[in-house]
Order: C-alpha cells, then structure tokens, then sequence
DNA sequence: ACTATACACGAACAAGTGTTCTGTGTCAAG
DNA sequence: CTTGACACAGAACACTTGTTCGTGTATAGT
C-alpha cells in the first residue's frame, strides 16, 4: 500500500507535543538530544530524520546549523492534552498572574516511618491545598514547574539531612537519579523514607547524608530502595519573629 | 560615559531592543556573536559582561552553557517603538508583581570566623547586588521587608544550626531578640559568628543549636555576645537538578 | 601618583549541538 | 528469495556557541 505520507506516526506526535511543551515552558527549543532523550530515541540521526519529515510536512521550521531553532507552526492537538494544559494553564493564571513567580501545591507531610504521598504521575491534581509560592528565579530555569510538589517535614527524623521539623522541602517526582542528586527514597528494609545525596557506584548504591559528619548508607540490592523524587529546594521560616 | 548605578546604559537598551525584536522575528534568541554584531561590540566577553548585568537585573534570564537560551523578562519600553500590547501587559505585570515578590538584596557572605555584613542602619543601600526574590506569602504578614538583607553561608561552620554550605539565610537587622528567636550573635571571647536560638534564663543566656543532638552554648556576661540579627528564612537550592 | 573599577578587545578553549556516514534489522512487494 | 524502502543505532565529525583569561584603556577617588 506504500503509504506514509498523510498521517503521523506516534514518534511525530509525541515530538510535537514535546516541542510544543518545552518551548512553552522555557522559551527556547530543545536541542537534538534533548529530543531523542524524551521520546526515547538514541540517536540524534533518527531524531533529525523525523524533524525533517515534520518540517516537510510543515509542522515546524528550523534554521539550518543553528542550535535550537525550531520553530512550532501547526500546534498539534490531542484532546486530552489540549484540556489538561489548559486546566494547568487556568490554574497557573490565577494563581500567578506574573510569571515571575510560581505557586507550588502543598501536598502533605513527609514522614521518616511512611511513604511520601507522591502526585500520581497523571499529575494536574491542581486544587484545594495551600501552595508554596516560590519566585522563579530561585529554581533552576529549566525546572519542570508544573510538576514540583512541596512537602513539610514533620519531626526530627531527618536531621542528618539537615533538614528540620516544619521545613519545607520542595520536590520534582523522579524515579531514577544520576550521582550528586538530593533524592527522597523508600527503604524496604528499614522501612522508611530518607533524604541522601545519590550516588551509584560499582554494584551498589551509596547514600550520603547532606551532614559531613554522618556516614553513609550502602544499599547492595537497587531492589531495596525506591527513588521517590529529587529535592529541588528546602526552605525553612522562622515565623516567631514578630513578637 | 562614566556611569554605573542603577540605570541601564545605552548598550543595555539596545540590546534589550535586539533581543525582543529578534525573538519576536525568528522565535529564538540570538547567539552572543550576533548580539556583538548588532550593537557594534568586538567581543565575545564584552556581550558576555552586559549579559550577566541584565540578568542579574532581572531584565533577562539564560542558562548556563545552552544557546539561545536567553529569555526576556521585562520588555523595555524604547519611547519609539513602545508596543502597545506590551506596554499594558507590562504595566500590569509591575504592579501585580510588585506586591506579591520581594526581592531581598543578596549582600555578603557569612562566615563563622567573621562578622557578619550587617548594612549599615542607612538602609538606603539599594543594591548593585543581585537580590534573592521571595514571595510576600511565605514571609511573615508584619515583616518589615525593606529591612531584610540575606547572605549566602560559606563553609560547614554553622552546621549545627542545622545550615549548609551554600544556604541562603534571610535575615533582619536586631540589636536585642526574644526568647525562642534564631538569631545571629557574634561571640566575643570565641571570635566568631553564629546562629542559635536565643534564650534569656535568669543570669545569662542560653543559646541552643537547632539540631536538637546538640548541646547549648551558656553566655554568663551579656557583653560578651553581639546580637547581628535575627533569622527570618533559610533557602537551600538544590542546582544539580539536569535532566 | 596610585589604586580600584568599569569598559573594551581578542584569542583560545571547551562544551553544546547539528550533520553525516556506516551498519543493522524488519517487512512487504515483486 | 531477493530487493528496497524504512526505522533505528552509534560514532565520528565539524560547526556553533558560551566561557575564560590575559591584556589594555580611561576615569574617578584617594
């Protein structure tokens, strides 16, 4: 039937859909790579090979030899999407009528002896809670905003996080982390949730404390320790200050 | 020209100009090379240089090592070309934003060997420095906000106040504190600076570490302990979050 | 006169990024 | 079975782009 041409494939509209996102989200386009990584792709080739079918069909238009230029001219529509990003899109209006500054869900407590209550990864949960609201250029500028959650810290049990009773703590939901990463994780034998710097080494995976003066922990079996998110920022009010 | 404070210099506004129109045209930001073309700047530094003065302004925002990534935060208002959309747009982003975000002035560091930066009582001092934008909400309602100042802590010094190397601390200039408050004194017969909760018992005071493991520091003499200020905010950022 | 600071250039460097080439496997048409 | 279009990976390559560093100049303040 040799056909090809008319309709999309799934790759293309995730790809549109990505692009769409991420410009909105952070004003420039991704680059290549960045691409392949979302759409689980490996190679910049096959990525440059599906831009350019989108760019024959004139979905989008980009620059030749420059980084970052590609340009959305057919915004794609998935019904589902379409709605929820203008749920989130309302939402965001409200609550920020700048975008300069960002209103963060409070989604409960975290707890050494329970798991956090981490959002369902269909997130736009947005509602009823308090938010933390966070001026924006105290996050990293490529930070996903719509998907951090905050947590506040309840007892002592995280100390050696340095992290205290009442903070703050604000999070991106993640399963997976790379070496360096403030993460909060599950551990099934101690049954309990943790903040450590994530480090992976040979055949286990060391657990640093943020406190210098404290050992780590060494999990042997990545089937014991579940990454529930990465710590993105921590805060702590002294609300006493007005006697 | 000599000139330096508040105002923006001729080759700022012009490249706030290139930049909002280049992005309006191409829908991607310039590279620094051509942003050096545009307003008759040799080098790649010089651009680099102004750059880092708007960003630190506020003005636009980039990342780190991606190109094209610069973004405009505050359209400027060139009496010429004055788009009238932005100039609503903008007029309402200021007056929205100005009360919901403060910006705290970032002045030093401290440093448990030294004392801290406290501005002189002539506030007056309005920056140059960059600022630590925090939302109105997350302080508390009575807070005098033109008096904060914040300061980055360097070294593990004041781990035992449960503080980082890093953390940003937001704090308000006081002379003498209530009990139960965090504050900042610097200690005579120790030569350094240091964060506690302040407690006046009877014939001295208790200065009690926020990590609970820790023992007091007792101060018999009164003379002996400086009151800097007290801690309204401690924000610790977590960068390392690339995905 | 001396120093600090803001402004400026240019070159070298390193990281980011798009392009290209080679190779592999699948699948349907001939 | 063979062929050829298609989907994909991977690596090498080359260009683009941001960063850093050394140097120089002018001006203001001391």
């Amino acid at each position: 039937m040799a056909r090809k041409k008319e309709g999309l494939s799934e790759r293309h509209r995730k790809i549109m859909e990505y692009l769409t996102e991420f410009i909105e989200e952070y004003g420039y386009s991704p680059s290549i790579r960045e691409i392949g990584d979302a759409i689980d792709v490996k190679s910049t080739s096959l990525v440059d090979y599906y831009l350019n079918q989108l760019e024959e069909r004139k979905y989008i238009s980009r620059e030749g030899r420059i980084s970052r230029s590609i340009r959305v001219l057919q915004p794609i529509r998935s019904a589902t999407k379409a709605l929820s990003k203008q749920i989130s899109d309302a939402a965001q209006a409200v609550t920020t009528a700048v975008d300069s500054i960002i209103s963060i869900p409070l989604r409960g407590r975290i707890v050494a002896s329970t798991p956090i209550p981490v959002p369902p990864s269909d997130f736009n949960y947005f509602d009823s809670e308090s938010g933390v609201e966070i001026a924006r250029s105290l996050l990293p500028a490529r930070e996903k905003i719509n998907e951090l959650f905050a947590l506040e810290v309840q007892g002592d049990s995280m100390i050696d996080a340095m992290v205290n009773d009442g903070d703050i703590i604000v999070m991106r939901p993640a399963q997976q982390a790379s070496n360096g990463e403030m993460v909060a994780v599950w551990l099934d034998d101690k049954d309990e949730t943790t903040l450590k710097y994530f480090y992976k080494e040979n055949n286990r995976i060391r657990l640093q404390p943020a406190n210098p003066t404290m050992d780590p922990i060494y999990v042997e079996n990545t089937n014991d320790l579940r990454i529930m998110g990465k710590v993105v920022m921590v805060i702590r009010q002294y609300k006493n200050t007005v006697h």
